[in-house]
DNA sequence: ACCTAAATGACAGCATGATGACTATTTTCG
DNA sequence: CGAAAATAGTCATCATGCTGTCATTTAGGT
C-alpha cells in the first residue's frame, strides 16, 4: 500500500468544500481510523502467521490468555466488542486447532469456560516474543503521554457509540 | 453492545502479566481502535440505512464527493487504504444503484473516473444532513486541540505501518 | 416457586475486504 | 524506440464479522 493520502493533508485531487475545522478534523479522524484498523489487521496477519495464527486468532488468544479463570464465548465477544457468533467460530477453529480447550462452567451448564491449552500457550509465548518488540518499535519515539490521551480519547468515543 | 471492557480499565477476569506500561498502553489501544472501528462501521450502517446506503458505500461516496475531478477506482482505495477489488465491488453497485457514473477518463482508456450522479449528488447532500449533526454531536465536548493530536498520533501510526 | 426476560448455543445467510491469478494498458527507463 | 515494471480490470476464493432465528438455559422479580 503505502498511501498517504488522507483528506486534510493534501490528498490527491479531494477538496474541501463547506465543512467546519472541527467536523473535518472528527470525519478525518474517522477515516484514519478506518485505515490504521486495516493496517493493524495485516499488522496482526503477518506477526503471527509464522506461528498458524491469523489476526482474529491473535485477538482471541490475546484476551483469553489476559483472562484467570478463563471466559466464556459471549465474554470473549462482550471484551473485544463483537458478536458472539463470529467470536464461536473463531474459537471453535481454534480448540479443533488444539490451541484453545473448554472447560466446565460452574456458573453454567452449557457455556464452557475458554481457556488456552499447552499449545496454547507455548503459542501465545513465541507470539509475544514478537508482538512486545512490535509495540516497543511501534512506540519508541512516542511520549507515553501521547498514547495515553489518544487511548482516551478512542475510549470516550466508544463509550459514546457504544449502546 | 454496550461493553466497557478494556484491558486496563478494570475488565471483567482480566488481568495484567509482565507488561511494561508503555507497551500494555499501545496493546490497549491497539485492542481500542479495533473496537472503535466496529463501532463506526455500525455507525455508519444505521446513519446511512434510510438512504439506501451502507457503511462501505458511505466510504465510497464521501472520498468520490470531496473529489474534485472525479477519481478512478484505484484512485479511491488509495484514499481508503483498501484493494482496488474490493473498492470495484462497491463502487459497481453504486453505478448500477444509480449513484455514481463512470466518466471517459483522458489519462487511461480503461481506467474510467467515478463521479457522483444526479441521485448521487442528492443522496450526498441527504447524507450531510445526518452525517453533519452526528459529526458535531460526537465532537462538541471534545477539545479541538485534543482532537487534533490524536489525528495525528494516529497518522503517525499509520505511516508508520503502511509500507 | 413461578414466570418472564435475558443470555447462550447452533445454524444460516449476507456484506465486506484481502489475496491470488490472469490479461490489458500505461509508464519508466535503458 | 522497445523491453521491463507498474498500474488497472476481471474473476475467483477465502476469512471475518454482522444479523436473524430458534431452542435451551439462566437470572430476576413477584
Amino acid at each position: 500500500m503505502n498511501i498517504q493520502h488522507t483528506l486534510t493533508s493534501e490528498p490527491v485531487g479531494l477538496k474541501n468544500p463547506q465543512h467546519s475545522s472541527k467536523r473535518m478534523l472528527f470525519l478525518d479522524l474517522v477515516l484514519s481510523i478506518f485505515r490504521l484498523n486495516g493496517l493493524l489487521i495485516a499488522e496482526g496477519d503477518s506477526m503471527t502467521e509464522s506461528l498458524g495464527l491469523t489476526s482474529a486468532r491473535w485477538k482471541v488468544i490475546g484476551v483469553v490468555a489476559l483472562s484467570n479463570a478463563g471466559l466464556t464465548v459471549p465474554g470473549v465477544a462482550r471484551v473485544l466488542g463483537q458478536s458472539r457468533q463470529a467470536v464461536q467460530r473463531i474459537v471453535d477453529v481454534m480448540v479443533e486447532d488444539g490451541l484453545l480447550n473448554y472447560h466446565p462452567n460452574p456458573k453454567h451448564k452449557r457455556s464452557m469456560l475458554v481457556l488456552l491449552s499447552e499449545a496454547g500457550v507455548s503459542a501465545y509465548n513465541e507470539l509475544r516474543e514478537v508482538q512486545d518488540p512490535w509495540a516497543i518499535r511501534n512506540t519508541e519515539d512516542i511520549p507515553v503521554q501521547e498514547l495515553d490521551s489518544a487511548l482516551r480519547l478512542v475510549r470516550r468515543l466508544i463509550q459514546r457509540l457504544d449502546r
